[in-house]
DNA sequence: AGCTTTCCAGTCATCGCCAC
DNA sequence: GTGGCGATGACTGGAAAGCT
């Protein structure tokens, strides 16, 4: 389980590869948290941030006293995996705690490190959540939620970018970000860069894109540099049958438009049939597509096509 | 099944900028 | 001039998908 390792490894509080710091001396409890900006405090946290969660025991708390993260880690998610954790956990009951601090400014109520989803499961059957309370640092905060997140696994590349500019536009230290996410600076600087050069609505549109890495997300920053770019991004974004296809769809979609040279013409597909007979000929033209039947040889499919034509987009709308 | 291609992410080297 | 820091290009190995 990718949540128990989180605690086995943490305590150990290995650097992130390529990373030249040593690691930090043991830490007595009740030490305060060294400010951030220097690495043996970021990671030092890190150790006594766990070593302390182990020493603390689980309550149960009504999910309405929680409050979340101040920063967030995800977009917006998938209805079919919420689905999935909160029928688990009618079934069999919430397994790993969430972690939850005292909030710094409310008193009497939480705010919370990790467990977002296993929250809104809880809030959706009703049911109190279990959660570690322990009074966390802002670093310390966004240090185990950043662990949390490496841990999981399933954050995109977008999503941990996205995390780590947020974090920096807090004033968060690169050493303190590089903890929490188990970067080296290279890594940093890159999830960064991402995230910062491509406009939030634009990634907020395309969602989280999960099969959609580092290079392909650096050379859509890199193409949304132009203003040209940038328009061109948002025609697609504004498409009302955009938000229907799958995310990773949708960052192709974009990054076509923004990488499509204006006015240039795509060379034109031939479509043949089985048998090698041209049926109809395609030109992308970028802001318009073609289909040409030749009426002289395929009349009788050019009428069939016309005639067919709101049933076919029928259909594709159905599909999406 | 085995090969090829594509993509992802880690790493190294280098560069520019800035403070001292 | 030097060192620290962040950004970027290039290379690499591994995994997954596609193709024969």
């Amino acid at each position: 389980m990718a949540r128990k390792n989180l605690l086995a490894n943490l305590t150990g509080a290995e650097l992130p590869a390529g990373n030249s710091m040593t690691a930090p001396p043991a830490m007595r409890l009740g030490e305060p948290f060294p400010a951030s900006g220097s690495a043996r405090g970021a990671i030092g946290a890190v150790s006594r941030s766990i070593e302390q969660i182990r020493s603390h025991s689980v309550m149960d708390l009504p999910p309405d006293l929680i409050d979340a993260s101040f920063i967030e880690d995800r977009l917006a998610g998938s209805d079919e995996d919420q689905s999935r954790l909160t029928a688990s956990m009618r079934e069999h009951g919430q397994q790993v705690p969430i972690l939850v601090r005292p909030h710094p400014t409310e008193t009497g109520r939480y705010q919370i490190a990790y467990g977002r989803r296993r929250l809104r499961a809880a809030v959706e059957l009703g049911r109190p959540v279990r959660a570690v309370v322990k009074p966390l640092s802002d670093d310390q905060l966004v240090v185990a939620q950043g662990q949390e997140n490496n841990e999981r696994k399933d954050l995109s590349f977008i999503e941990r970018a996205i995390f780590a500019a947020q974090l920096e536009a807090r004033g968060f230290g690169r050493d303190t970000i590089m903890a929490a996410m188990c970067v080296d600076k290279t890594g940093l600087s890159r999830l960064i860069s991402s995230a910062v050069r491509i406009p939030r609505d634009i990634i907020q549109a395309i969602g989280p894109a999960p099969k959609t890495g580092r290079d392909r997300w650096s050379d859509l920053a890199v193409a949304l540099d132009s203003p040209r770019a940038v328009e061109e991004a948002r025609r697609v974004i504004a498409v009302p049958l955009f938000p229907k296809k799958a995310s990773d769809e949708r960052f192709n979609a974009v990054l076509r438009s923004a990488t499509a040279e204006p006015g240039k013409r795509d060379k034109a597909t031939i479509i043949k049939s089985d048998d090698g007979t041209r049926v109809a000929l395609v030109r992308n033209d970028g802001d318009r597509l073609s289909l040409v039947v030749d009426k002289k040889s395929q009349a009788e499919f050019a009428t069939y096509l016309v005639e067919r034509l709101p049933e076919i987009y029928a259909r594709f709308c159905a599909r999406v």
